[in-house]
DNA sequence: CAGTATCCAAAGGGATACTG
DNA sequence: CAGTATCCCTTTGGATACTG
């Protein structure tokens, strides 16, 4: 194995990294980004049925925070009342690695904990 | 882009991500990893010193739990006054491609938040 | 429908002091 | 050296009710 240099790179790598997990932080994110991602669009409510267990207040705060940082986008359409499309940018579904990364890895995590 | 079935498959792979992101949670989690990575072998008060801001309390927390998820080992030393050191295990180093994914997406994020 | 607002309990985490 | 213990403030997130 290797490893970047602790003294010198490391600093920067951290804050990636940082980078990286303030962004998918949070209960819900993936979970998130994953129901938009299968449905392609999907509106708030949609959304709240998707994810088993979360509430409208957090719904709400995990979309802000996935809209700050672009990875979706809401789009308001005109109708009576309101109908709130959300989907992923292009940037959003470059995470797609990091998440097959995240599923494979957990798996393989849980056989270890678990034993055989 | 393709998405894993929603329906179907979703439940086993929200569990997976998850269990990897319990793993990685904790503010110190990688910065540990990173250090004891880099070092190879590493004391608790090395590792203190090494990141930044971490308080002892914090560190041995993080330690703990690593241990728990058999990432990291640790060896108590027959010395006066005790020494003791941590070391990646096997399991623990198959976390890199992880990391270094982590680090690639979040040095892309910074770019596209940040925006030219 | 698509959210906000409010209240509140639990968890996270910093500072400091102490122990074998 | 390698941690524990304690205090205490901040953040997180659930439940419920309300709004345009």
């Amino acid at each position: 194995m290797t490893c970047k240099d602790f003294e010198k790179d490391h600093k920067k790598e951290m804050r990636a990294i940082q980078d990286s997990m303030d962004v998918l932080n949070g209960k819900w994110k993936i979970a998130v980004i994953s129901s938009i991602c299968y449905y392609n669009k999907r509106r708030f409510s949609d959304i709240l049925g998707d994810i088993d267990g979360i509430s409208n207040k957090m719904l709400s705060k995990e979309l802000k925070e996935l809209e700050l940082n672009k990875l979706i986008k809401r789009t308001v359409l005109d109708t009576q009342p309101v109908t709130v499309h959300y989907e992923l940018t292009a940037h959003g579904k470059t995470l797609q690695t990091i998440i097959n990364n995240l599923t494979d890895w957990g798996i393989k995590h849980r056989k270890v904990i678990i034993g055989k």
